[in-house]
DNA sequence: GCCGTTTTCGGCCCGACTGTTTTCAGTCG
């Protein structure tokens, strides 16, 4: 069993026993644990098996037994126990905003609510609102998270998906027969969310494809065949366990070899996309479908997707693009920009450590980040009102500062860079005062605080520290979490304006759960000339590679090399950060 | 449930906010 998994469980373990009125600490410390396990490098399994457990902190004698068990059983006696007395319904409310295990407990104690139907009905009927601890704004708050949440099912977040879809296509690429498999769909597109998984696969004979589409719907991961044809199979696939287990439509497409540069585009769409395509390919005289380029003088024989954009006489669209939003005139006119590639960021800014709330040090968030071939990296830890983080004093920022500079003799290629993630406090202004925040590299600000405010006070909070003249960049401009909270209420393009007006950088949070900037306002500043930056906003040195996910959505938002600050090698950022402060 | 010690119970990062109350519970980060 993988960390992750078993992890997952632990998780599993805390949710429930928090529905079940259990003590909060109790219930902790399974969530801790699986923390724990989810940043440890070896193998929990492993360590079950040399019976080596002591070695992981915060595993006691009960959490020891219970791990033992998951690892070995795949279960274990109390989680079998709270499943059973668990309606899986009280699972799902609890993803309603402003709802907790609290609430859910008395629901469903008080009003024997244990679907999200019912509790739609009981709000409707105003018998939540008479519920003792209740009242009319909870009801109605409720009812708007409801629709919230049956929205928000539908979709999985990219990496989520990515984490299901990889395996199933190496699956598919390593079956004999099998010539070609690729990721198609808004997953080879890189949207920030997905509906399902869509794969394409070649054979050259056709005639294997029926066994092909049956070995698939017996891989590993699959839970439900859907549909099952002779070009097509259509399964569930499961990631994870347990009811926290996430599921998602997967569909496989087998085609002809010859067929692949055709089938690989019209699925990989967007359905936009491709009607524009088909519309340009009809200007020209042909017929585009998944089969082929069909002419009057037969068909356009197109080895690739870049041969067969050319038959169009269309430059090659990147798939993040093909969202028709301008990118086929663009390959008409050759216009289409060179999209900034992960191997071209050096270094990242917005990263934590055990000083706040990460869980690794900076040495060992260094190492990490040279292991990834960065020649600098930014450490932006909480500033001290964010005391949940374990936001730093003025004097553990001056102990970071003698750290780091200690660290930095050991090297002469990289260079850790003195940050700060500077809460954006209610008012707009800065958590730290002048003459601390003139001592960074560069300073981070955010939001993390006081989410409700009205559209324009938020506004003009984001604005007031942009004018900071010590803050280099704006953290995760809208505070979103995929599928889970709703970006606060800003004018996001009054914040690009004075992003552009005081020179300073945006970032893409690339954390998968938040990818904000969106790449939709991503080409907003691109057109505004406002320079935008990924961060991973790092809380473990594992998280460094999600920077990966901010470079895809700078990519969707057609965003250069140029115009992203990470590409800035050592001696260039130590430069741009040098000219900035003395503008100052 | 874990941990540390003031060695076997009591504390567990906790402050702000909201909506509910009339002094506080629940949620969030």
């Amino acid at each position: 069993m993988e960390n992750a998994q078993l992890a997952s469980l632990l998780n599993e373990i805390c949710t429930l026993m928090e529905l079940a009125g259990e003590d909060s600490f109790r219930s902790g410390a399974f969530a801790r644990a699986a923390r724990t396990i989810e940043t440890l490098p070896d193998s929990v399994a492993g360590k079950v098996e040399a019976g080596s457990l002591d070695s992981v902190p915060g595993l006691g004698k009960t959490l020891k037994d219970t791990v033992s068990q998951l690892v070995q059983t795949g279960t274990c006696k109390q989680l079998d126990d709270l499943r059973e007395k668990t309606p899986p319904g009280l699972i799902l409310m609890l993803r309603i905003p402003g709802v907790g295990p609290k609430k859910v407990r008395a629901m469903h104690l008080e009003l024997a609510i244990d679907t999200l139907a019912k509790l739609k009905d009981a709000c409707e009927s105003g018998k939540v609102a008479a519920l003792k601890g209740f009242g009319d704004k909870t009801q109605a708050k409720i009812l708007e998270g409801l629709a919230f949440v049956e929205l928000s099912s539908e979709r999985v977040r990219l990496d989520q998906a990515m984490a299901v879809a990889e395996p199933l296509v190496a699956a598919v690429r390593a079956m004999k027969g099998v010539e070609h498999a690729e990721l198609a769909g808004s997953l080879r597109r890189r949207r920030e969310t997905v509906k399902d998984i869509d794969i394409v696969a070649t054979v050259a004979d056709t005639q294997k494809a029926t066994s092909i589409l049956e070995a698939f719907t017996k891989l590993k991961g699959v839970e439900r065949v859907v549909g099952q044809g002779d070009t097509k199979a259509s399964v569930v696939a499961r990631l994870g366990e347990g009811t926290r287990a996430l599921r998602i439509n997967a569909d496989l497409r087998v085609v002809s070899t010859q067929a692949f540069p055709y089938a690989l585009n019209y699925f990989t769409g967007s359905k936009e996309h491709n009607v524009a395509l088909r519309q340009r390919a009809q200007a020209l005289g042909f017929k585009l479908n998944e089969y082929g380029l069909e002419g009057d003088a037969g068909n356009k024989r197109c080895s690739d997707e870049p041969a067969l954009y050319k038959a169009l006489g269309l430059d090659y669209v990147q798939p993040e693009l093909r969202e028709n939003t301008g990118e086929v005139q663009a390959a008409i006119d050759h216009k289409l920009p060179e999209l900034v590639n992960i191997d071209q960021v050096m270094g990242v800014f917005h990263n934590h450590t055990v000083a706040s709330d990460g869980a690794n040090t900076l040495e060992e968030m260094a190492d990490a980040a040279r292991a990834l071939g960065y020649k600098w990296l930014g450490i932006g830890d909480h500033s001290q009102s964010l005391t949940i983080a374990n936001g730093l004093s003025p004097e553990r920022v001056r102990d970071q500062w003698r750290e780091i500079d200690r660290l930095n003799k050991k090297w002469h290629d990289f260079r850790i860079l003195k940050g700060s993630e500077v809460d954006i406090l209610a008012d707009g202004s800065l958590d730290f005062d002048d003459n601390l925040l003139a001592g960074f590299d560069y300073v981070v600000a955010s939001v993390h605080t006081h989410f409700n405010q009205p559209r324009e006070e938020m506004t003009a909070r984001i604005v007031k520290a942009l004018e900071n003249p010590f803050v280099t960049m704006l953290g995760h401009p809208t505070g979103r979490l995929l599928l889970r909270r709703e970006a606060y209420a800003v004018d996001l393009e009054a914040v690009l304006q004075a992003a552009k007006k005081h020179d300073k950088w945006v970032e893409i949070n690339a954390n998968p759960m938040r990818l904000d900037l969106d790449w939709v306002h991503c080409r907003r500043a691109r057109e505004i000339g406002v320079k935008l930056v990924t961060n991973p906003d790092a809380h473990a040195a594992d998280e460094l590679a999600n920077t990966i996910y901010g470079v895809e959505v700078a990519r969707r938002g057609w965003v250069r090399p140029a115009q992203l600050a990470n590409t800035l090698d050592l001696n260039g950022v130590l430069a741009e950060l040098e000219t900035r402060r003395k503008k100052v």
